[in-house]
DNA sequence: CATGAATGAGGTTTCATTCAT
DNA sequence: TATGAATGAAACCTCATTCAT
């Protein structure tokens, strides 16, 4: 039996095993949602202990995915304050962007489950309060490129949200495939992606209602 | 007992009856796949007999999703056949598009799912041979705009499938919304749509790389 | 594979199949409902195939009451049909009723089970429809009560439904106890049930409404 | 946290607290035995706290049944007391018995899953405790109406006890009926036990081992 | 070709009970 | 005594797919 988590700081660095034994897992495992069983058996707990923190098992994943989606955020500031030059600053980001999800491919692999899975298996009020963190968190960098940019406000959000939809979209059609014999892009999803987003930033930010 | 389809052609019309009854299944219903048993029904056959022309329930719904974006890609020749102002012909046929997808949401909400659920239970092959026609089809419309934006050959279609994968992508993560409370959208996919591909393509074709 | 039962009669042979076996094990079991996969083991059928025959396991245990209460009343017609006087026909009635449950206790068991488990746990329609047929074989009965004592119609069909009300009531209270180190009834729940039974006929048969 | 309980006089009001609010819960409840977390938050305490009063769930709800009968009986000494006549004793009881039930369905509800579910979940020896103080006080009962009625010693026992049984017997077969729309009773269960309890202590009392 | 009976894997979630604090 | 975190058993039913008829 696992020390019991009394202490409200326990707690949550035991939800926090959780999320941590749910991602590696979904890393290592051959695409489905593992089994709250074998979560739980990771992250040293009984089965029903992760019912304690989670009502479901997609709220397991979702949490997964938040967090992922909040890390690649969380540099945005960093890149934004860094330097003057508008074109330089959004190139950094879209580097950065590319290069943290060409390191954690699973984060995309995750997302494109969500799509279908999460959507449908999260009870409504929680898939409420998944999209709306993660809208939150989208603003927060969106205000971040409104004001280094110079933008008007909750323009930023828009560019963020469509840079999300861009590289999500550009996954499942062409990162998932496993057989990277494609007379297309030969796997190359990275370079893809970085290309893809670059006309899009480009065309957004020469826009005349930019 | 349906009457037996000897003929080559008989048997196109049989299909053809199940991929139809299968696509307005899904339109009418709540977002999952329909079962194989309501498919057969409402084609007015037997479960066994589905399985006579198609490998797999994903099969079929492969089909209803390439049959969706075909029309799609149809409407492309005409579009850029006409005319020879090149934003013209670009604004007209992301009208076109648009208005498409916003007149058929059943082929968003079934591209959505087919992210995790096709992708996972189509046998490799059916996958590989789906997505091979995908492209196909892509790339045809690829070399119509290639063709009539004088661009170079293959880069009509990169901007289609990065068309497709905005779509699909923005779909998810605003446009499936239910709630249409969103502090973001106030459920206003089509404009959204609109706005985010008319960014993307002013992007791409003014890129120094074009 | 078991044969596959296409003719109604075969249906019907297999349906049966599946009753007897989950009345054998439910005899012979520790009084729970046996799950589904046992049942079907001992039917020599996969689990989902009984599914096919029942839509929960619950209607299969209704089935089971049903066959058993509708065998006890079967009898009715037989005692009453001979001899006229009618205090020796009830005697035998009442004789064979309490020596048929003596023989299957499992009945009795089953039915106490019914009362929380069936009832909670069967479909609204399905437990509509059991409670129907068995008050449409108890009137049947009752009819022939009726005809034989010369009672006022649907007089009969109050007696039997009394008689069963009684029954089970003394069996919950007196006849499941496994210690039958009662300080009451030593166990003898089969005496116990004939004299109450001849003392609720005699009353019955009495009273100046009857 | 609740007050600590040291004084058995404590003990005793803490228990009973818990089975008060037990009591209430299953009587606004849908049929279900409220789970122990609710029982505990009625009564202000916590789980595991109940279990520091009973050792299982349906030792709580044993106590709730007993409570409930054990008020039935109490009128009985009251009713045989007064007046001299016999038969208008035993109809004041009757009366005073179907009334008491009438206003308290949810005994009778509770009573009947205790048939399956008391009976097979609670442990043996608390099972056996349960029944005993049940026949202890049917037997402070039915010694009252010995003396009353002049009957044989353990007569009146056997009385109350096939009371008993005709009562929840007929309530399992008709009174629990959500749907009135039988052919028989059109839910009034409360004429059905009158009649019944009438016929059947008629005939115990004429009965001419009485 | 058409049918539909038979198969059987698959995994969540609840909640009574225990026991460390 | 009181608390509430941790445990883990338990079994249903669906439905895609197969294959005997």
């Amino acid at each position: 039996m696992a020390k019991r988590a009394y202490a409200a700081e326990d707690k949550q660095r035991r939800r926090n095993a959780i999320i941590q034994a749910a991602r590696h897992l979904f890393a290592a495992g051959d695409g489905d949602l593992p089994a709250v069983a074998l979560v739980a058996d990771a992250a040293g707990l009984a089965k029903g202990t992760v019912y304690l923190y989670f009502r479901t098992r997609e709220a397991i994943f979702a949490e997964v995915l938040l967090e992922g989606w909040s890390e690649v955020l969380a540099d945005l500031a960093v890149v934004f304050a860094t330097g003057t030059n508008s074109s330089h600053q959004v190139a950094a980001f879209l580097a950065g962007f590319v290069a943290y999800l060409d390191r954690h491919s699973e984060l995309l692999r995750l997302d494109a489950l969500g799509a279908g899975v999460l959507e449908r298996n999260l009870k409504p009020e929680a898939l409420r309060r998944f999209k709306h963190t993660l809208v939150e968190r989208l603003a927060a960098g969106g205000a971040v490129v409104d004001h280094a940019l110079g933008l008007a406000p909750g323009r930023g959000l828009r560019l963020l949200m469509r840079t999300y939809a861009l590289t999500r979209g550009l996954w499942q059609s062409i990162g998932a495939d496993q057989n990277q014999d494609s007379i297309l892009f030969q796997g190359d999803f990275k370079g893809e992606l970085a290309e893809a987003l670059a006309e899009y930033w480009r065309g957004a930010l020469a826009a005349p209602d930019a």
